[in-house]
DNA sequence: CCACCGCAGCATTGTCGCAG
DNA sequence: CTGCGACAATGCTGCGGTGG
């Protein structure tokens, strides 16, 4: 089974480039070349994208129902992402990123819960796009040691939110006291 | 009943101060 | 200098309250 890897990562630009400017997905440095993070040893002007948050969030919740969807399909179960269920406060405006269930329903009962995903992943490594007139490529410039961007899961505040999505769905419902929360993230490893 | 406004929550990632 | 916690930034969307 394919785990996250560069050719995902291509993916998610070539497929938002279809309909995303890349100035919505690219930095673009002083010498003009567009990337995804600043690296480590850029001194030039910075910025910080908004406009690949809800891009990268959607590609990579898409990303994981897949692959949970593959682990779960033999048992006649089902990953729904953004599944609402008002009994354990998975609201409009803040639904589960992906759970298993026994139906594919975005409108959810407890009962039918058997667990629930937060995802927190991003880019990992370093892409430069070059947009030449007869062909635009994606050349990656290294990992995640080169650029500056830290990963989510290394992140307190990023755990501290995703803690704390949990805290609310545990203590709002007695149903909800039962189903398993599971933080899921693409932070690389050091030393492999 | 509907248009509008403000607030809250979603997303990710850069910045800055402090400790060691 | 590095690592970490806290804070900032901002587009999008849903919801509740209000005025006409």
């Amino acid at each position: 089974m394919e785990l996250w890897n560069k050719n995902v990562e291509k993916r998610f630009f070539t497929k938002s480039l279809e309909y995303a400017t890349p100035e919505q997905l690219f930095y673009i440095t002083n010498e003009n070349k567009y990337l995804a993070y600043w690296p480590k040893n850029y001194l030039g002007k910075k910025s910080t994208l908004q406009s690949r948050n809800s891009l990268i969030g959607n590609f990579t919740e898409k990303w994981t129902t897949d692959l949970i969807q593959r682990i779960v399909e033999d048992e006649g179960l089902f990953a729904v992402q953004g599944a609402k269920c008002s009994e354990i406060a998975l609201l409009n405006n803040s639904p589960a990123d992906v759970i298993i269930s026994k139906n594919k329903n975005i409108e959810q009962e407890p009962e039918n819960i058997l667990a629930i995903f937060e995802v927190k992943m991003s880019i990992v490594w370093n892409w430069e796009f070059k947009n030449n007139k007869s062909d635009m490529n994606l050349i990656c410039m290294g990992d995640y040691n080169t650029h500056q961007g830290n990963p989510g899961l290394l992140r307190s505040d990023s755990m501290l939110k995703a803690i704390g999505k949990s805290i609310n769905i545990r203590v709002s419902s007695l149903k909800a006291s039962t189903i398993p929360i599971i933080i899921i993230g693409n932070t690389p490893i050091t030393n492999t």
